[in-house]
Parts: C-alpha cells; sequence; structure tokens
DNA sequence: TTCTAATTAATAATGATTACGATTTACCTT
DNA sequence: AAGGTAAATCGTAATCATTATTAATTAGAA
C-alpha cells in the first residue's frame, strides 16, 4: 500500500484530507515495522507537539477499518504497519529486535480446512517470531 | 495435565501448597476452555471472598512458567488453560462463543522452516478462531 | 464567503495488569 | 508440639494502554 492508493481509500470513504492523517500514512509508508500507537505519537509530536492520543487511536482504527493499516497484537501491545502490496494472502515473519518483517509465501489454512469439518472458520492467525539476519 | 502432575511440578520447583492454589488448579482441570484473569477471580470468590488480584495474576505467572497453564491473547486480554495433555507439539482452534478449543495436529513450522535461512526463529503462534459445531 | 459535519485538542475515565507494605500461613527445625 | 522463617496472601494503590467526552478548530461543500 502506498499513499495515493491509501488516499483513494479514505477520499472514496468520504474522508477528509488533514496534513496530519497525512503525515501518519506517510511515516507508515516509511517504514515497515510494526509501530504502536505511543510510537506514533512520539514521531508525530515532533511536528504537532500538540496530537493527542485520540487523533492517533481515532486514525489507526479508521485506516485498519479500510484496510490501509494491518494490526497485530506483540507482547500486550497493539501493533499496525502499513497493508502489505502483495495482493495474495499470506503470514509474517516479526523480528522481536528491530521489527523488521518478512513475508512468508505459505499458509497454514491450506492444510487444516478439512480437518474442521462442521466448524465454522472466522479468521486465523500465524506468526513467526525470532531474530533476523541484520540482528542475529 | 492433571492436578497430580500439576503438583508434583510445584513441589518439585519448591512452591507450597495451599488451599487456594489447589482449587485454582482444579477449576482448570474442570474447564477445557480459556478463561481471563478476571474468569477466574469472579470463580474463586464464590469460596474466598476476599482473593486479590494479586494472588490470581502470581500464580497465573507462576503456572505459566511452570508450563502448567498456557496463554494466549484474545481480543486484547490475556487468557489460560490448563496445558494439554498430548506430548507433541500443535495448535488450537478456539470458539469466539463459548471458549472451547479443539487440537489441530499439525504445525507450519514444518513447511516453512527452510524458508527462512539465516533467521533465529524464537517460536511461533498459530491459532484458529471461529465457531464450534455447538455454537454454530 | 458561509455553513456544517468532520476532525482535533485537552483531559478525564476505564479496565487490565503490576507493585507494595502489612499480615498470615505452610512447613522445616528443634 | 512449639517456634522460626520464608513464602503466600491481602488490601490497596500505582501504572499503562486504550477509550470516552466536550469544546474548539478546520476541510470541503454550497
Ligand atoms: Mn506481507
Ligand atoms: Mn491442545
Ligand atoms: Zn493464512
Ligand atoms: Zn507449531
Amino acid at each position: 500500500m502506498n499513499l495515493t492508493n491509501a488516499w483513494n481509500i479514505l477520499k472514496d470513504n468520504g474522508y477528509k484530507e488533514t496534513s496530519k492523517r497525512n503525515q501518519i500514512l506517510e511515516l507508515f509508508a516509511n517504514d515497515e515495522r510494526y509501530l504502536t500507537a505511543r510510537d506514533l505519537l512520539d514521531v508525530m509530536q515532533k511536528d504537532y507537539p500538540s496530537m493527542s492520543y485520540d487523533t492517533v487511536y481515532r486514525n489507526l482504527a479508521t485506516f485498519v477499518s479500510l484496510g490501509i493499516l494491518e494490526e497485530t497484537e506483540l507482547s500486550g501491545e497493539r501493533h499496525f504497519r502499513m497493508q502489505c502490496e502483495s495482493d495474495h494472502h499470506h503470514h509474517h515473519f516479526i523480528c522481536m529486535d528491530c521489527g523488521k518483517i518478512k513475508e512468508i509465501p505459505v499458509c497454514p489454512m491450506d492444510m487444516v480446512g478439512a480437518a474442521l469439518p462442521a466448524y465454522e472458520i472466522a479468521n486465523h492467525k500465524f506468526e513467526i517470531y525470532g531474530k533476523c539476519p541484520e540482528c542475529k
């Protein structure tokens, strides 16, 4: 997901263009790591010292609901990053040091769907945690 | 994991036998769902009205560290359940209505280990969420 | 330019989790 | 069996992430 694409989605859904929204999106577009609300606020407050948590959380929720950001829970905190460009479903390795991710092209659901007859599957989570080559 | 087994582990590690610990373990031994600290406290306070959060969280941490309980994060809250009996590594389907689980015998790591050369893999999470046949 | 709904700031409230000093208890030693 | 001690628990406060509230500001349409 890139900036232009994100703004198209926002405009299509009637959201207004604000400088803060734009800077949040730029920040995510230039950072492949997972960030917390606090991470985001800290960076944003360099340019907007009065930026509030409400603005951060509200926009994060908006972006996630529109599929612009993806979200995961790491050690008890919500983390966000730009939705992957890749159009086919996949999963992630996440470096616990630097936060960078690596795509895992396979999905285990291909092998287990049949093992759950009569079950209604809503979603699933598959993540691998460790250290990337740079951090090892 | 059963009561006797759990107590053996606790005794081996120098933990004392208390009625509250025993009741917590009994509760988990008779409930295959994932429970939160609050769930646990609510049930325990029927027999021990003065039971405190400190006792709940301290014992949960102890049990997890000794491998008596397993833990996962569901919708932003820590959930706990008795460690599985099964001795071979596996994963779970979790019913989002009743909280019951079903074992998934496969592990996706069998297929992705080779896709991450030079990466140091520490752990992984694979869970499937939905509704079990009874709740559907 | 004017109007209006969306957005934001400032701050308080909430809910889960952790921390801490005082008290009680399990269990080892005598 | 009585006493001593470290572990366990209680009662409560503190912390931290997240959500809610209200008033002020602003983007975009008319
Ligand atoms: Mn990806
Ligand atoms: Mn299991
Ligand atoms: Zn998948
Ligand atoms: Zn596995």
